[in-house]
DNA sequence: TATCTTCAGTTTAATACTAAACTGATAAAA
DNA sequence: TTTTATCAGTTTAGTATTAAACTGAAGATA
């Protein structure tokens, strides 16, 4: 059954294809507004990513970290020793597992940013209605389901 | 008319955040998956976009790949000296333009890997059916409309 | 006890990507 | 004709990111 793709298999296909198009054009158009908006706090956005993630967490594990971002461990690492020689956050060893929270600076400088590239990130989808922002965030599950 | 955020205003916020933190989550996953099965051919997804782009054009000078591919110029050239090391494509100039197009080489390569990478890319598509794929695009196009 | 396994984190080498400064050629204007 | 503006492409310095190899500590097993 490895015959030549119908006509439906084709139209599919392309499809996909389209919609990828689009969504990588997206993400990369947001992603870059997003590190010229944060640049003003000497942040970048996978920065920021770690220091949400790490804010919401009482303590974190670099690994779970990790996986919750969806990076490389290795990376990770790199990241926070970055952040850490900036003084955002702190490592703590516990058995051989290390644990990150944020410092007094890190939480101060969270607070601070925050609520405004959420909600500069959020303008990003200002063109939607509240139903077409549950529409594709529904979509975005269901592909990954 | 600077006051409080209303409850409506926080919902939207929200909901735009949570589309974000899953098209990203999505995005990253795609990227890596394609990385790895791009591997075979000894080539990068950067790369097999570059491919693509003048492949389906007869002659496209840098910026204009540049453009099309959502990245800077200085990029482009760096993606383009490794690809014109590799032999796949080959610039030429002509005022003070240069244009890209496909070595023999390149356009074997691309002909034997385009239809494969896009049924992979397409197959992370597979969940949603054609109605729900064309939905999506139709909402990433009003988004950057 | 000695050795194996597992797993968190680190390191390394490579690509990707950006912003910003720079180069050099063309075209426009003085 | 000389100067200036513009614009394609290059270079540079820095961050992000990965895969893969490595380190080192716990715990398991022989």
């Amino acid at each position: 059954m490895n015959g030549p793709d119908t006509f439906r298999q084709k139209r599919e296909r392309m499809l996909s294809i389209l919609a990828w198009f689009r969504l990588s054009r997206f993400y990369h158009q947001s992603i870059r507004r997003s590190n010229q908006h944060l640049k003003k706090w000497n942040m970048t956005v996978a920065q920021f990513d770690v220091l949400v993630q790490v804010g919401s967490n009482v303590r974190i594990s670099q690994q779970d970290l990790a996986d919750q971002l969806l990076v490389t461990k290795g990376n990770m690492t790199q990241l926070l020793s970055k952040m850490e020689q900036l003084g955002w956050i702190q490592r703590e060893r516990e058995w051989k597992i290390k644990y990150i929270t944020l410092t007094d600076a890190g939480r101060e400088l969270l607070d601070e940013v925050l609520p405004v590239q959420e909600q500069f990130q959020a303008d990003q989808f200002g063109k939607l209605t509240i139903e077409e922002k549950k529409q594709l965030t529904a979509l975005l599950k269901k592909i990954q389901s």
